[in-house]
DNA sequence: TAACCTACCAAACACTTGTTAGGGAAGGAG
DNA sequence: CTCCTTCCCTAACAAGTGTTTGGTAGGTTA
């Protein structure tokens, strides 16, 4: 099955650029992971450019379907960023190398080649999810009206992407363990309250 | 003088790295942007390995004397949090080239040369400094006992320093500023109190 | 004036990079 | 058996990499 053998050589190539990062990956590294040669990676794949954008879009595209659902339920401002947050680990557990390679490369590589223009749509959109339902919450009074809704934002996305760089897939916390401590700091705060 | 004509040019090498990440970045390019030809950089310096090594250990000499001085004034563990937020802040303020350089290689460079293993060194004292000032306020009523302080750590040492990524000095808000905001969520939450 | 130091250039070096071309082994289909 | 597809290898390519060597213009010191 051609499809097959093409999955399990990305599989292998996002561990590869996710742990070095990409531009100090070489194709050869990537194929001594996968156990052939360098050259053979070009029966498969037009180039190693290729191969990021098949990593990174087929995640984009699978966390851009779980936000529109997500957003399309019709939840109150809390329980969206509950379920966005929550959504969001879970796409880190599924998709660890690619994530942590989206937060590492996405800004080189949307400013170099136009083929990689995806990356930024992708942020504004993602964006736009975020700051509507800030907004939302802070005009509703479900959430403090004395914050800057941008930088919030900023604190909010970082937090959540970057724990792919420190995540490990079956290691003591399930993402939805995560999510929960997460949503507890950032809606309630790590003070006691009196 | 001979050390200033160093600093000018590790400023902008600093910089290039910060913008395109180290392994990217060619010496040619840091030479271009210096206004020289790339071999010249060899009578300043070593090797490209150099360059990043005296970028890195003079940012984090640095940190590492504001956090000493913060843990030294014997303040409580809140005012300890707020002092090493704030602190981070203007480490980002004054350093954003190298805290963006370090936040992205450190690792890669860590593992690959026993030449960077004070990077771990580092991470490991900033780490207990962070954890001893979490247990402490756990431990004396000032945050809540139910949360997992190391996951708790890893959500706030990676907002303050993802901050680097997105950070442009003297652009709308101050460093103080936005310490005080990120403060503000860290330690009472977004939801609004009842 | 002569000797010297600083900061650079010009040109090349050995090596690594992504990529290509041609060929061949294995296996299923006719 | 023959044909065809799939998947890989061998071997090379041109371009780009970090680095070295020898030289030189200009200022400073003796």
């Amino acid at each position: 099955m051609r499809e097959e053998r093409r999955g399990e050589l990305l599989a292998t190539a996002a561990e590869v650029f996710a742990a070095r990062g990409y531009n100090a990956t070489t194709v050869r590294q990537i194929a001594d992971a996968a156990g052939i040669l360098a050259g053979s990676l070009y029966y498969h794949f037009d180039s190693k450019e290729s191969m990021v954008d098949e990593i990174l879009s087929a995640f984009l595209d699978e966390l851009g379907a779980g936000y529109d659902a997500v957003l399309a339920a019709g939840l109150g401002p809390r329980e969206t960023v509950e379920a966005l947050v929550t959504e969001s680990f879970r796409e880190i557990d599924r998709h660890r190398a690619a994530v942590a390679i989206y937060q590492k490369e996405a800004r080189h590589l949307a400013a170099r080649h136009p083929r990689f223009g995806y990356l930024t749509d992708a942020r504004r959109r993602f964006a736009r999810a975020w700051l509507g339902t800030l907004e939302r919450g802070v005009a509703g009074g479900a959430f403090r009206a004395d914050l800057d809704i941008r930088l919030t934002y900023r604190f909010v996305r970082d937090t959540v992407w970057v724990a792919a760089s420190w995540y490990r897939p079956g290691a003591q916390h399930s993402p939805e363990e995560i999510a929960r401590q997460y949503l507890s700091v950032v809606l309630d705060g790590i003070a006691l309250r009196d």
